[in-house]
DNA sequence: ACAATAATTGCAACATTGTTGCATTTGATA
DNA sequence: TATCAAATGCAACAATGTTGCAATTATTGT
């Protein structure tokens, strides 16, 4: 936990923002994470050692969106998760999705652009690419 | 619109359910529609010609898609869209949302299955794609 | 170390989307 | 047309997210 907060605190400076208590706490946990969690997810660990305003934690998972520290995955149930960018999610890439336990986790690849043909005169900005199904504790 | 409610009324009927003047209407509704559309534009096209509690179109619409006779599609924006199951739905496709307008279309395939390569143990039961990017009005 | 200042935070209030319980109404059927 | 389960409307609630504004805090220059 001391190398999360440390690594938090490097990444926040490094792209010149405060490095406040919230934020290093918040980036810290996504640092300690396997998967994509909730809100709500960082909302209960911070509880356990450094009780946050609810707005000041959406407000600075926004800033992380931002800075390209993490990203935020949709995966169907109007919850966004979050996740730290670490080097393989520098491009896109796809979700996996357990229905039981509704934990995510990120895969490698994206399937090719050139591959789909969309109608004529649309425009291709971004592919989303969810996986449901059990993961391997759920099986 | 005859035409449609006449359809729809039909589409109900074929699943044993009752035809009320709510699901006929909303399900002629969907059926207009090329687009898959929310509940709130639904609830708005209602408005005019046959006001509808909110409720009671949230358990039509669970009703409907229970009955396999419309889908809901998530488009990363925390809201359901709807859309009717013509012969192309039946099986898994693609959808498209557009950026700007928010638009969301349904596309044809789905990549293939066995393509890919899950973690294992897992088990793969959907594939939820979705292109994002301009339509052909917004580009 | 300290004051100044701009960025960050907390609070209260609100917005949107969706759900639940229960009494009332309605469509299908005998 | 009477009956009765199914469908609806209403009120209240829940979850997730947003906005405005005053108070606090991290950084910077001295």
């Amino acid at each position: 936990m001391m190398t999360h907060n440390t690594t938090a605190e490097d990444m926040i400076r490094h792209h010149g923002g405060r490095a406040t208590v919230g934020r290093i706490g918040i980036l810290a946990i996504l640092l300690a994470e396997q998967h994509a969690i909730t809100h709500r997810e960082i909302e209960q660990q911070l509880s356990e050692t450094l009780p946050l305003d609810r707005v000041t934690l959406y407000r600075t998972l926004e800033w992380l969106v931002e800075k390209n520290l993490i990203h935020k995955v949709s995966s169907g149930d109007r919850v966004w998760r979050y996740h730290v960018n670490r080097e393989m999610h520098t491009h896109q890439h796809a979700h996996f999705k357990c229905t039981r336990c509704a934990q995510v986790i990120c895969l490698d690849d994206l399937p090719e652009k050139r591959n789909w043909q969309l109608p004529t005169g649309y425009r291709l900005q971004e592919i989303e690419l969810t996986f449901k199904g059990l993961c391997a504790a759920c099986c």
